[in-house]
DNA sequence: CTGTTATGCGTAGACCATACGCAGAACTAG
DNA sequence: CTAGTTCTGCGTATGGTCTACGCATAACAG
């Protein structure tokens, strides 16, 4: 009676179980000729080579040499294809911090290395998130993270609290510099002369009269001057992490 | 020779300059029988009541009565309304701050009305944005959120950082809750009942031994109280303010 | 050898955006 | 008043999407 209570709330998707490691193949019928791990690392492949819009279920059997409905044996939706990419598109999490590492370094380590795979993969921004994660390394990266908190002050729904806020952070910086690439690109703009265009317009659309601020700002040339953008993605995590630390010095008072 | 020097980078769409009121009508030919902002309006209504998935070029023109193809006469394609979607479904700026409003308090103010609208039509979310910032309302709210910072010792490029670090959160933050919302829905699991569900999950799913950092906030049930969104929100603008102060401070040494 | 079960995958249906072209309306020039 | 021009509405058609369903076949259990 007591024994098959796994009706916990609404069922996780066969093929994500798979990832867990829990479920085994059944011993009849036919040898897959596919496996999960393979259709999803074809699926990252197209992805890689020309965006999330190329990932197409009749597009992936094609690299794998595949009929499209072979598919669907192995994954039950797109959808889910989709979070199983998610999954090994991250990849493994940067570990834990250092044991000399104080918070504020391992978070930034840990911000960076997210920074870092976005950068590379871009299309991880354009899946559409339906949910809190589920599958093994998004929460691997999850653990890390409050990880770097664990010596701290804060209670255990700060840590969350922060950590969301980070994620978030350079979730939206990265969505906007591949907005830039990707504009520019769609335009056929050579990407360093995107911002100057982009600036260019939108001093000829607005009235100095009626957007006086944004005029002043299009006029000291901030669009135009292509900074760094790691140096624009630093100083907001600065930004972000001073207000932490603001938060962490009054909690120790 | 210099009298149509327009070619200013790349085009803008035409119906993106009829938002901007340049554009007048051609004299020949029989009366348009629809209008930019209608067909617009009847898509947002149609996201509004359904989502934005329910948004097909078939649908809105039956909205309105028309046949499909209509729509292209006067919008040059899907994305190009889901950019005017975008910008009335923003709806016109809070204003600027009032004159004795702080920094602080005028862009406390922003963020909520960006909190509001997004909580109303969570579609927003959904609408795959495709580059800065262009269309009339849209810059109106950079232009109220600049103002806010009129009186600071910030740069001008620093003023514009502050606040897509503010923008960024806010839709950061009304995904997530969102998230929640649609899938809830999406679950059958009235909506309270579902963070609790996935907490139960997630501790099904891991090991404490690989995960004792998670397992621990799982533990203190972070995730089971259903603790105001609202509150969770003003926890994290509040963070972010923070780290907006330190570096006003430091700027003013 | 028989029954069971899982696999590969072909067919088909229900959508979608949109290129193209035609009939006719409403204006201007003469 | 007439002819020409130009723009509107929209029917048709193409090529793409996901996926429900069902059938033949392969591999195992007894």
């Amino acid at each position: 009676m007591a024994a098959k209570k796994d009706d916990t709330g609404p069922a996780l998707p066969p093929a994500i179980e798979g990832a867990w490691g829990l479920r085994e193949r059944p011993p009849k019928g036919p040898r897959p000729g596919l496996s999960v791990p393979a259709i999803v690392d074809a699926a990252v492949r197209v992805a890689d080579a020309d965006g999330l819009a190329a990932v197409s279920m009749s597009r992936v059997a094609r690299e794998l040499g595949a009929a499209t409905m072979a598919l669907y044996r192995y994954v039950g939706s797109k959808d889910e294809l989709l979070m199983l990419m998610v999954d090994t598109g991250y990849g493994p999490s940067p570990g834990p911090p250092g044991p000399k590492d104080d918070w504020r370094t391992g978070l930034t380590r840990w911000a960076w290395a997210e920074h870092d795979v976005l950068r590379q993969r871009s299309w991880l921004l354009h899946v559409p998130i339906s949910g809190p994660p589920i599958t093994p390394q998004q929460l691997g990266w999850m653990e890390d993270g409050l990880r770097c908190l664990d010596g701290t002050t804060l209670g255990e729904s700060e840590k969350m609290s922060v950590l969301l806020l980070i994620t978030g952070y350079v979730r939206n910086e990265a969505t906007l510099t591949a907005q830039i690439a990707e504009g520019s690109r769609a335009a056929g703009v050579e990407p360093a002369e995107m911002m100057p265009a982009y600036s260019r317009m939108v001093s000829r659309l607005i009235d100095p009269a009626r957007f006086p601020a944004l005029h002043r700002v299009l006029a000291a040339g901030v669009l135009n001057q292509d900074d760094d953008p790691d140096d624009e993605f630093a100083f907001g995590l600065d930004r972000i992490l001073d207000g932490v630390e603001a938060l962490i010095q009054r909690r120790a008072h």
